[in-house]
DNA sequence: TTTTTGCAGATTGTTGACAATCTGAAGTTT
DNA sequence: AAACTTCAGATTGTCAACAATCTGCAAAAA
């Protein structure tokens, strides 16, 4: 009898190979153990996984859908390298997404919900006094993800999530900027508060700046980045990268 | 030496067997030749295609993953039937993302394409006068499509194409609302004329209010149709014809 | 030297075969 | 009659082989 599907069951009937490889890939690839711009290759990566290429190649055309891989038919599929251009326009998106989020929050948002989240904050803050980057960078991520979620709109979750990862394959980011922790902490802060307070102006307009400033700071991080590169290029030969797509224009 | 790629020559690049695959599923579904739940077989597009199961199969992934088809393993994949709370979802995204599209024209349009949207609308209440429903639905996608592509975000406009093909998977929208016409077109005026102002604000909320009151519509029109669905229950038994693809209104 | 041409190996595109699983109907048991 | 079992046909999951295409290098030509 099809009873209410056990766990174990449900999971076994979701899993094919193609879908193992699929999460494995981008785990991989969201990891950084594959950079962007390299070049995946379906037979070594179907013997390295110890399956044969059809599941690969189904793989590969769902992380292509997914926005993670970029496909030249005949030369092969490489991880995306998302543009410059790309990123501000994904951070645009976010950034009425996230407002529409906290509208909705500071309308609906339920007790236990905040405390959950001013946990997180109190969470980071404590992650910018220990001055540990990493750390803060994974709560950031997942403050913003549970706000995203907590809004209850499954649809946007999804999109909201696809957008990150995108974004994270944008490594210029980088997040060397450790000095700029305090700031953000002190606009998560501030976004919580207005939610609390159920102003849905504030609360929109709060985590619509807040990725708006984001945004500034990675363009600037971005343009430093490049000034420091010309510099070199200057003086020194510029490290050719290996595995770079020639014919590519994505 | 390379040159700017003859179109022909990129065509050859891009399409594969797959993706031909892949566009031909897409166009079938979309022009409602496969219904919501309908199971598609792989072996039988693949004969009908002239192809083997491969290619059909990896376009099964990327439709997937693009939220048409949905796969439950062992089983066989299905034209997704939407329900109608992730319709709404939808609706909330697009309004969202729509303010968005109106506040940037708001800010950027130029004169010539004001010119272009004003005549869009002509068209519209041509249709409206024409009382060409099916016209005026095509007008009304292309309206808002040319609308969200004018504001240059273009991954803003891809995730919006994607929102669109799937709230077109959810037939029960039916624009039987032929009565509605001449509202909706107001709104449309109503929009470019706030657009056409330079307002961000009056823009980008003419066209947030247009998709919510297009929301309350669908929903209307829903529990309507509950209704009647109920009423005619009682009397007569459901002719509960799954699994058949319909021919009918496009 | 510089450019062109022509392989040989590597890689992707496609296919057909085989294995695993599901579906539905018949027959069997209770 | 209702529930259970069996089983053949249909369908999906996976694989390995073959065909088409690309890449890089070396020989030939300028």
């Amino acid at each position: 009898m099809n009873a209410a599907l056990h766990p174990t069951i449900a999971l076994l009937q979701s899993s094919s190979l193609t879908t193992v490889v699929q999460q494995e890939i981008e785990r991989a690839i969201l990891a950084g153990e594959y950079a962007p711009g390299s070049k995946l290759i379906e037979a070594s990566l179907a013997e390295k996984l110890g399956v044969s290429r059809g599941p690969v190649r189904e793989a590969f055309r769902m992380l292509e859908e997914g926005g993670l891989l970029r496909n030249e038919k005949n030369r092969g599929v490489f991880v995306r390298d998302i543009p410059m251009v790309e990123a501000v326009e994904i951070f645009d998106l976010r950034a009425a997404m996230d407002e529409m989020v906290g509208r909705q929050l500071a309308r609906n948002i339920k007790p236990s919900q905040i405390k959950e989240i001013r946990a997180m904050v109190d969470d980071m803050e404590r992650a910018v006094k220990a001055e540990d980057a990493y750390n803060y960078h994974l709560l950031n991520l997942k403050f913003h993800d549970r706000l995203v979620e907590m809004a209850g709109n499954s649809k946007l979750t999804a999109i909201y999530r696809k957008l990150i990862k995108e974004l994270s394959l944008f490594r210029r980011l980088n997040l060397a900027d450790g000095w700029l922790m305090p700031i953000s902490a002190g606009e998560h802060r501030h976004i919580v508060k207005a939610i609390a307070s159920g102003d849905e102006d504030a609360a929109g307009r709060a985590l619509f700046d807040h990725v708006m400033e984001s945004k500034e700071r990675t363009i600037e991080n971005d343009l430093r980045r490049q000034a420091r590169a010309r510099d070199q290029e200057a003086g020194i030969a510029v490290p050719a990268d290996n595995e770079r797509p020639r014919r590519g224009n994505g």
